[in-house]
DNA sequence: CCACTCATTTCACTAGATGAAACTGGTTGC
DNA sequence: GCAACCAGTTTCATCTAGTGAAATGAGTGG
């Protein structure tokens, strides 16, 4: 197979990522399902048939993929089981609100394993900004995001450059589940240069504000 | 290939089945997702893997695999774009609620080109009950639920034994959305030999009730 | 210590994925 | 009306990459 002892599905995972290239964009064509992961669209073509065959892409009048009754299924059940999904959902709202007073990109984080996991974000409308960390994981020990998921200093705002990459700073704070436990971070990231003295001080007071308001939303919904 | 001109990657489709099977029961063993894909441990293993490689499963402490951030990630993407998702968290509580009234198995169903599509149930408690018609299409000629998609006695309830299957009986109404547009039939699907007479007739008033109720509640939501 | 279960790795075989190229059907421009 | 173009679809010879039985390893408990 590839090189070493690691064996993966090389068209499962293709097939993957048109999912992920057509569910993030809403719709696409075959043409730019294709481009846009670089296949050939015979290639393509097959995959997103295969896609559309088990319900997870339906395919519009006009030929465009979207996503499918199946997709749609799994991911209403995946949000009401997992409290992970349940808290991406009653985060966006407030990261939106976060990139809107502080002008900056905010991320919502949680602990996978040794790291923690930037999980959904409100990406900031400025030309220069912090963008594209969703997905990504970074180490606990050395970052604002890891010490806040760490359980350090609860109610206050971390506000650090960034260990990570160096032109980003970050104003970090805790969020606390229904029960108090520390579930999640919330981030507030943007260039050094812009994000110092006052700035900064309004993010961390901004993002410690977010933070306690998400902490109270999830206390306040226990249903099911 | 398989057989005919019809050209589809199986391999992407037992991954994609595996995706199904462990996002459906919340969390699987490799062992216990191999048994339900009827696939040997390697090869279930081998998409395991991938599927986890990126992202879209997790692996526990346990060794057991659950749904993973990316697969979160596009679950609420699509959440917030698709109405047809929307459609379905607004009506999940109603279909518990149609379900634990009239005590027989509740379907949501929608226009999908020229057939109905059952998109989510909530199944009756009975041990002789209607179950797993979720993902299933049927003509609309023929059905209650393709009478009352196709906009005929809009507010009123259809009672009928199905043509689908002979021992099959249903209470249909139909659903509007905000602009009053037509979106989506509720049914209760029962054994005919049960859902008759004044059974029947609760269960059509029923589901009306139910069905206005949705309506109004797709009606109250209209920010972002 | 052996028997048992479940996860992982190996490996020889070939079924099945691949993608260039040919084809179809629709749209534009001259 | 014809030619050039473009997006989608089908075909097919090539050979990679997925397959699964079996061996191995890691845990459990009797």
């Amino acid at each position: 197979m590839s090189e070493s002892t690691l064996h993966v599905a090389r068209s499962a995972e293709r097939a993957l990522n048109l999912l992920d290239a057509v569910v993030s964009a809403g719709a696409l064509t075959l043409g730019e399902a294709a481009k846009i992961s670089d296949l050939p669209t015979s290639t393509a073509l097959r995959h997103l048939k295969t896609l559309e065959l088990n319900g997870y892409l339906t395919r519009a009048a006009g030929g465009s993929f979207s996503v499918g009754p199946t997709f749609l299924r799994l991911a209403v059940a995946s949000l009401e089981a997992s409290p992970m999904a349940r808290l991406i959902l009653a985060a966006q709202p407030h990261l939106d609100a976060l990139t809107k007073t502080t002008g900056e990109s905010s991320y919502l984080a949680v602990l996978e394993h040794d790291h923690a996991l930037y999980l959904a974000t409100a990406e900031s409308t400025r030309a220069i900004r912090h963008a594209g960390w969703v997905g990504r994981t970074v180490p606990l020990d050395t970052t604002a995001v890891g010490a806040a998921l760490a359980g350090q200093k609860p109610g206050q705002a971390h506000c650090v450059i960034s260990a990570v990459e160096p032109d980003v700073s970050a104003a970090v704070a805790a969020v606390s589940g229904p029960d108090g436990a520390l579930v999640a971070a919330l981030s507030v990231l943007g260039p050094s240069q812009r994000l110092t003295g006052k700035a900064m001080k309004a993010a961390g007071a901004a993002v410690l504000k977010t933070a306690s308001a998400l902490s109270i939303d999830l206390a306040g919904e226990q249903p099911s």
